[in-house]
DNA sequence: GAGTTTGAAACT
DNA sequence: CAGTTTCAAACTC
């Protein structure tokens, strides 16, 4: 989930352009022609020649794959999948349609649907398509043998409309029929991709279409000058929706995404794969296109929400979440594109994240980026089930701009965000800048150098879950992780202050309310306690998360040694803070990351109002500290026993055994890098031991009473609950009410009674006692016997 | 709850 | 980098 310009790209650090590495999901980026499977996203660098097997491109070439994902009635494994490749360029398109799909009007024509992205002079590359089997190849035309073979292979060979420079895709249809899509030669030298970007030459355009029937939204791009841009591209995935009947499910969106690979120039294609929606990314500048991958999301779990927010789940969450650009400032300005990898599609909504950077050489080549698809979406909320996180994007008042990728040393991410409110939701009447793909308005791809980095996921290791299937409107989707960025329109970016809007983790991005072009910050999950409901729509309150409908837990990180799940379930001691405002390290709820939150403290400046303050507070922290903001206690390598500070203390005076010390606090020892004097926080001490000992029987006794308390509270609970009926219905009464006064004297007096019995007849005292526990029996059981009966007569009179 | 102690953070 | 001050939590009474 990155995208990022080509001058973040120097300032940002390999975390956030790492994020690929984090990805769990297999790679399946060998040949993706004959491969059923098309990776959504795929962040080849110049080694797409690999991955192209029709394609004798030059490393210069950018081969793009396009992946036409099925509509959700699609069966796995009978997907069919629609590759076109070119010398250059290679378009994989995998619909996850099922077989059925292929046979869907397939004569629809693109009309109106025209893909071009800028600087994509690839695209303007003759292709051929042939169709095998699933599988519909679009070779260069530039090769008439390729042509004509892709005519042989291609019973019902589509028509190829050669229009200027344009190039018509017009349908792509039955299965086993051929799709050929031709474009002009541009270029003198048939074969051979137009990588460079020649102002002279006609920025090409072509019109893809419609897979299944389903016109597709189209998507202009030109070339020409801004041909650098192409070449910053990695990967570009174009989903293609299948037209289908009523049977599917879900509307059905034309997203085109451009996967954006983090790091670097390493030779890597990575998989993203689209969970919901459709989406279309685009690959940094730096990086040079190669894949353009039309698909459809496999299960989509997400779902669009008319409302402003979107709840995910850290939990379900697919490993990246993408948000593609939806507003288009009609600059002059070299837009940059708004490639991210998008992992969660949300169903109809695509957020779109767009970056302007003036500065930057390179252009882009298309010139207004008409919202596509996208429901203007002013809020993102990544919620955790169960103890997890939620991250949410609320309309912030002030700091309209979040222009921060990354925090150094933090554990969030920062990205400037993009206007959502153009986008316009699918199917719904798109605003003067947006256009659906039902409108068929050419949809601009920014090829941009843009590149955002929002991993969703902390650390290295997202782990991407089967999307849930959600039957309410709201989509979530969850992640394992711990922690969770993500990446939140915002208006176009001038400027990218990397250390200003460093912040601290647990903050979720907010974007300013008003206008159309709304800024995002980042703020605190937790802080979205603070506002009020009305301000915001969370997806978590969906049924799909009725238990944390209302409350949004705050995302943590292991700190000290405990768990996130510790943390979070653990609500944070409230702060005292009298002087610092709450704006430096002394203040745990800042050196947290965390808003304020029904703290004690005074003259708070931790909090949204004050956020001006805060994100300078948060840079001047981490101006004299890049590690300000990052746990102390390191994690150990193979369990807590090497967990250390990450500094080490410098008591003098508590022996390191009192909760002054940083390492006891954390329930650690002290170790070599610590300064401490006297220190008695090691293996053999025994103080510590001694301590530790007390600590454990005290945690022990707690732990006891805290399970006697909840056991009482259950059966107090349940003897309510059990209660509640009888009382409610008919002024029925529980038999232990009848032990009235009068009862209970005839009960003793059975008992004596009893009693002297046994007595006079000389019993054992054993025999006596059993006689008498039985006599007890006996009026227990003529109480609760007489308390039925009574009952009984009670509801008969009450009908 | 007030006051003291303590050590990290901030400052010089 | 070292010494000092500030600060808020931890602790004691």
């Amino acid at each position: 989930m990155d995208v990022v310009s080509p001058e973040l790209n120097s300032l940002l650090p390999d975390e956030i352009m790492d994020t690929e590495a984090i990805e769990e999901v297999p790679h399946s980026q060998s040949e993706p022609t004959h491969d059923t499977s098309v990776p959504m996203e795929t962040d080849a660098p110049v080694t797409s020649e690999s991955l192209n097997t029709c394609s004798n491109a030059t490393p210069a070439e950018r081969v793009q794959a396009a992946t036409a994902a099925a509509a959700a009635d699609s069966a796995p494994g009978s997907q069919s999948s629609i590759t076109i490749s070119a010398s250059s360029t290679l378009f994989a398109m995998k619909p996850a349609l099922a077989t059925s799909t292929a046979t869907t009007k397939t004569t629809d024509s693109l009309t109106g649907t025209t893909v071009s992205t800028s600087g994509t002079q690839k695209l303007a590359t003759p292709f051929a398509f042939s169709a095998a089997n699933h599988q519909i190849i679009l070779n260069k035309v530039a090769s008439a043998q390729a042509t004509e073979a892709a005519k042989a292979a291609a019973a019902p060979a589509q028509v190829i409309k050669q229009e200027g420079q344009k190039l018509l895709v017009t349908t792509i249809g039955k299965s086993g029929q051929p799709i050929v899509l031709q474009l002009p030669h541009t270029s003198g030298k048939p074969g051979v991709s137009q990588t460079s970007g020649d102002a002279k030459s006609p920025s090409p355009q072509f019109k893809v279409v419609t897979i299944g029937g389903r016109e597709l939204k189209p998507v202009v791009g030109s070339a020409g000058n801004q041909v650098t841009t192409l070449q910053a591209q990695q990967l570009k995935t174009v989903q293609i929706p299948k037209k289908t009947p009523a049977s599917s499910t879900a509307p059905i969106k034309f997203i085109i995404t451009k996967t954006v690979n983090s790091k670097g120039l390493s030779p890597q294609t990575s998989v993203t794969p689209v969970i919901a929606g459709r989406v279309v990314t685009q690959t940094s500048p730096v990086m040079s296109p190669k894949t353009i991958t039309l698909s459809e999301p496999h299960n989509t779990t997400i779902q669009s929400i008319s409302g402003k927010k979107i709840a995910i789940s850290p939990l379900k969450t697919p490993s990246k979440v993408t948000v593609v650009s939806v507003a288009s400032p009609p600059s002059n300005t070299s837009q940059k594109s708004v490639a991210l990898p998008v992992n969660v599609a949300l169903g109809q909504q695509i957020l779109a994240v767009q970056q302007s950077a003036p500065a930057s050489p390179v252009k882009v080549a298309t010139s207004q980026t008409p919202a596509q698809n996208i429901k203007p979406v002013q809020s993102v909320a990544v919620g955790g089930v169960g103890g997890s996180q939620f991250k949410t994007i609320i309309p912030l008042a002030t700091q309209p701009n979040v222009q921060q990728i990354q925090v150094p040393g933090s554990r969030f991410h920062y990205v400037r965000l993009v206007t959502a409110t153009t986008a316009s939701a699918a199917g719904q009447p798109s605003a003067p800048n947006t256009s659906s793909v039902a409108t068929g308005k050419p949809l601009v791809v920014n090829t941009g150098a843009v590149r955002m980095s929002v991993p969703v996921v902390q650390a290295q290791t997202i782990k991407q879950v089967a999307p849930k299937p959600l039957t309410s409107a709201p989509q979530v989707v969850t992640t394992t992780q711990t922690q969770q960025r993500l990446i939140m329109p915002a208006t176009p970016l001038p400027q990218i202050q990397p250390n200003f809007t460093n912040l601290p983790p647990g903050t979720v991005l907010t974007s300013a309310p008003g206008g159309s072009n709304v800024g995002y910050a980042v703020v605190p999950a937790q802080y979205v306690t603070q506002l009020q409901p009305s301000q915001f729509v969370t997806l978590a309150s969906s049924s799909s998360f009725p238990a944390s409908s209302s409350v949004q837990t705050q995302a943590k990180l292991p700190y000290n040694g405990v768990s996130a799940a510790e943390t979070t379930s653990r609500p944070r001691k409230p702060c005292n803070c009298t002087k610092s405002q709450c704006l430096k390290l002394y203040c745990d709820c800042f050196a947290n990351g965390e808003f304020c939150n029904n703290c004690n403290c005074n003259n708070c400046f931790n909090n949204l109002e004050h956020e001006t303050e805060r994100l300078k507070a948060i840079k001047t922290c981490l101006d004299r500290n890049p590690e300000a903001f990052k746990p102390k206690i390191g994690k150990g390598k193979e369990g807590e026993s090497d967990r250390r500070h990450s500094k080490g203390c410098n008591c003098k005076r508590s022996g390191c055994l009192k909760n002054y010390c940083e390492c006891y606090e954390a329930k650690i020892m002290c170790s070599s890098i610590c300064k401490c004097i006297g220190c008695k926080n090691f293996e053999e001490s025994p103080e510590r031991k001694t301590l530790m000992h007390l600590a454990d029987a005290a945690e022990v006794r707690v732990q006891q009473q805290t399970a006697a308390k909840t056991k009482l509270s259950s059966q107090i609970s349940d003897l309510l609950m059990r209660t509640t009926p009888i009382i409610s219905s008919g002024g029925g009464r529980l038999p232990y009410t009848f032990v009235t006064k009068e009862v209970l004297e005839a009960t003793c007096e059975c008992l004596l009674e009893q009693a002297k019995r046994a007595e006079q007849t000389r019993q054992p005292q054993a025999e006596a006692e059993r006689a008498i526990l039985e006599e007890f029996g006996h009026c227990l059981m003529s109480i609760i016997s007489s308390a039925g009966k009574a009952k009984t007569d009670c509801a008969s009179i009450n009908c």
